[in-house]
DNA sequence: CCGACATTGTCTACTAGGAAACAAAAATTT
DNA sequence: AAATTTTTGTTTCCTAGTAGACAATGTCGG
């Protein structure tokens, strides 16, 4: 193997430039490498983050309006639609359209979809409070608070 | 289980239960947000965020092959192809297969894709130094630290 | 040399998600 | 009350990305 021709071809040292810097470009690649993660340690349990987040969130605000719920996670309403006819057609998430307001949805959990979030629950909270390769604790711990704080989760609320 | 049945169904007040504490969670959702400002301010540059790293990468490791390209910006084989066959079509990339291994693609920017890198760094640059809305300077900083260190790409690098 | 195995890129088929047009039901205006 | 506008969910079509099979090349043990 001639060494000398390697210098940026090979694998270990490669110049990302102004990318080592970019929230963007660090995001992106961080997110992919938690739901590595994410995957490696739930994917036995058969559940996807996406559709995991929303029974989570219908369970906690049960009667929740599907277009509430999107914006709350950031799906858009036609995408929604489709996640929630999904778990509708598994047996996991009911819809209710209210006499008061009848172009709405309001959505909850089937006792099925009770029983499938709390048998996971708990491998998802360990998952959650986990703290990933490269990270002490402490490091978790403020990268979370720094995320919620980006995202306005932090402590207003009202 | 509280008393008052219906008043999470409205907008303000939504309980995301474990998931407010959940990196993974949080790190989508942050993406997204961060991804939004993106493409606020660059849309208009016609770029694409992920098109425009694997330039910037190519364009600061000319020869990178295709395969150590791919796995750095955590992008599967598959699709990169794809991505590579775009921009050479745009006539941005250069295809090289070397004589000493012709499974392997070699990339470079044309003189054209170094202009359009060239054209966009700085509203890169400034994007990337910007500060998101909830955050300060010093939060900022402190984010893209924790993220590069999640990464591996705190310090090592030689 | 030759056959087994590994590596690299590509192809085909599939899934996740988005944009825009649409329909039905409210809310608002007149 | 009728016409207009807004809200909400859905449908259709499109793009980004993935999984897995594949072909071509390279490597290694006999």
């Amino acid at each position: 193997m001639a060494a000398t021709l390697e210098r940026e071809t090979s694998a270990g040292d490669v110049d990302l430039g102004d990318l080592r810097e970019s929230l963007g470009f660090l995001m992106r690649l961080a997110q992919l490498r938690v739901f590595e993660d994410y995957f490696e340690a739930l994917g036995p349990y058969g559940m996807r983050p996406g559709e995991f987040s929303v029974l989570v969130v219908i369970g906690h605000n049960p009667g929740i309006r599907q277009g509430v719920l999107a914006s709350k996670l950031m799906i858009k309403r036609a995408h929604i639609t489709k996640v929630i006819r999904g778990l509708e057609d598994q047996g996991l998430v009911a819809r209710r359209i209210p006499d008061e307001d009848r172009r709405v949805v309001e959505l909850s959990l089937t006792r099925k979809g009770q029983a499938f979030v709390g048998e996971r629950a708990e491998a998802l909270h360990a998952f959650d409070h986990a703290v990933p390769a490269g990270l002490t604790g402490k490091d978790r711990d403020q990268l979370v608070h720094l995320l919620q704080k980006l995202l306005g989760l932090s402590e207003s609320e009202a």
